[in-house]
DNA sequence: CTGAAAGCGCTAACAT
DNA sequence: ATGTTAGCGCTTTCAG
């Protein structure tokens, strides 16, 4: 800068304003500081900007991998890259090539920060030290999105004294947390009042037990539906391993309500695997409403979460807590929709 | 750093130590620094540090959005929307479900940066000022990635003055900047040879006329491959636009090789919205290897370009040449290979 | 192993 | 409209 000032015979003053309000600078000066920067190659530091302006410009998203990270959700995709049409070339590609929840809601997060005018800073799981990788990026941006479950509560709360944060689809843990959900017992209390009501299904097991507050939400509906229908409802969801027991063991249900999609296709990989058909043996369904779920024979009846509405929700609910950091975090629940199509037992 | 150095009782040298060199540091000291530092809730600034430092840690990429800024390339979708098998929930959600060629390369990129320690910063198109964007987003980083024909390179050159940067898919236009390629011509040689001498089909045209290097090499290599065999090659390929208007008039050719998958998928439904049917009546084949192509009915037919290699391809390069900015810059070539599926005549 | 001090490149008053 | 100047928070010799 101080180059570039000299070349255009001007202080370095004027070469900042050049570039942050170019109508201060007089027009022939605001083109030899241009000229000058061009012949120069040089280019604004953000690093400099930001130090001094206090501010990055930038949010930031602690894009944890599942599939790459949790040993038990990088399995899944073996079930829907089977169910899905497809040709000589199938098999490793194709699983990580359906974009799932994460993505979804990652690619809103993106879009709406540029249409913001922010710069997105991202980095994920992979390596050991994920705490050390959150604490990096939340030192280099004016706020932090993370996933659910992915950084410890306590390392948020500590993020939060100093830039706003919003994870998403938590329960509101911390009044200093931001939050984005989606309505998992409603949801999917229609959703079971939909088997029970429609496909007159009264045997039903929920799938799911990771101890997250979404699956917790969503068993409660699930639950809710069956009692409020004068049913028993069961205590405790299933495991995803313990499906292929129950189909061996002959006790297999007359629905499967998984806890989200990547697991109801992987319940429906594992009927078909034991030569049962869904829905005519077993009605199965998901929550997410990703792609999979579209492509699968049957296709999956499921739960659509807004994913893109809602990643767009997490930038809005930081660059507004941005303008009022005094202000409680906000908490914005969005509405999801049920998807009916054929492992349902419905017709498409 | 001050506050966290006077409550610890020790020089803020002390404290920069503890975090950038722990063992430099006793650990009785460092205890005491952590300690202050978690009661004043405090964040490295990576500003500060990218200041003194001369450098961010960060890459960047500038992610342009094909689909919401071209809008010739924002329909193609609506037609394989309609190929793919589908419930009642059919519609626009749909549209950008599927993740398309830059999608996947910078999936390849995120996960690459992540395994290196970088961070990764994106930015895209949607707003007016690109040009404006891509500057701001080079002051940020160490490296700088761009997807083809997104950049005038006129500002990539300018860039590379300061730091790496380097384009995908496009030829070598610079030896200033770096290049990730796949062997356009030697693929689509191949692909067009296969339809030649597998399925004997002699009367061939190329769709896609967009300007890009990548489109011309492809070009190419079907030119090649036909004359090579003694047949008439055409002198220019059709726009997308033609083939409606081919179809009505009754001139459909043999085969139809397009420039891109996404060209592809919506010719594949002109011909089917004109009551014929590919292959029986026109072989169609795409390039790229996309998603969208391996749930169409037919299946597509395609090269498959190794798109998350190529994203890392592109970080690998970048970090290389970090290391020695005096190395000219790299060129790195991948090879893609022929995908037999459906659409060309091949059965599954 | 710890402290002192000189910047890193830029912004934003305040002057002129 | 343009120049002067004091930091922004951190890294990094160089001493001790």
């Amino acid at each position: 800068m101080y180059d570039v000032a000299e070349r255009a015979s001007v202080s370095i003053a004027t070469v900042s304003f050049t570039y942050t309000r170019p109508d201060k600078v007089k027009p022939a000066t605001r083109e030899r500081v241009l000229a000058a920067a061009q012949d120069l190659g040089y280019v604004p530091s953000a690093s400099a900007r930001g130090l001094a302006h206090g501010r990055t410009g930038a949010l930031g998203l602690f894009a944890f991998d599942y599939l790459i990270e949790q040993g038990d959700a990088s399995r899944p995709m073996d079930g829907p890259a089977r169910s899905v049409a497809e040709g000589r070339d199938a098999g490793d590609t194709l699983i990580r090539s359906f974009p799932l929840y994460v993505d979804e809601v990652q690619r809103g997060i993106e879009l709406e920060c540029w249409a913001r005018g922010y710069a997105l800073l991202l980095n994920g799981g992979g390596r050991a030290d994920s705490e050390a990788v959150v604490a990096d990026i939340a030192g280099r941006v004016d706020g932090l999105a993370v996933f659910p479950n992915t950084v410890p509560h306590e390392v948020l709360l500590q993020i939060a004294r100093r830039i706003p944060v919003v994870e998403l689809g938590a329960e509101a843990f911390s009044d200093q947390l931001g939050h984005v959900t989606v309505d998992n017992v409603t949801a999917m209390r229609s959703l079971t009042d939909h088997l029970l009501k429609v496909h007159e299904l009264v045997e039903l097991q929920f799938v799911g037990d990771a101890p997250t507050s979404d699956n917790r939400a969503r068993f409660e509906g699930f639950r809710l539906a069956l009692i409020s229908a004068g049913l028993p409802a069961p205590q405790r969801p299933l495991s995803k391993a313990q499906v292929p027991d129950l189909i061996s063991r002959g006790a297999v249900p007359q629905g499967l309500v998984c806890c989200n999609d990547v697991t109801a296709l992987t319940v429906m990989d594992a009927v078909a695997a034991h030569g049962l058909q869904a829905p005519r043996d077993v009605a199965v369904t998901g929550f997410d409403g990703i792609l999979a779920g579209r492509v699968s024979r049957p296709m999956l009846t499921t739960v659509r979460q807004p994913m893109e509405e809602m990643g767009r929700a997490v930038v809005d609910v930081l660059i507004n807590q941005l303008g009022a950091r005094d202000r409680a975090p906000e908490h914005r629940q969005l509405s999801a929709s049920l998807v009916l199509r054929e492992s349902c037992g419905c017709t498409a």
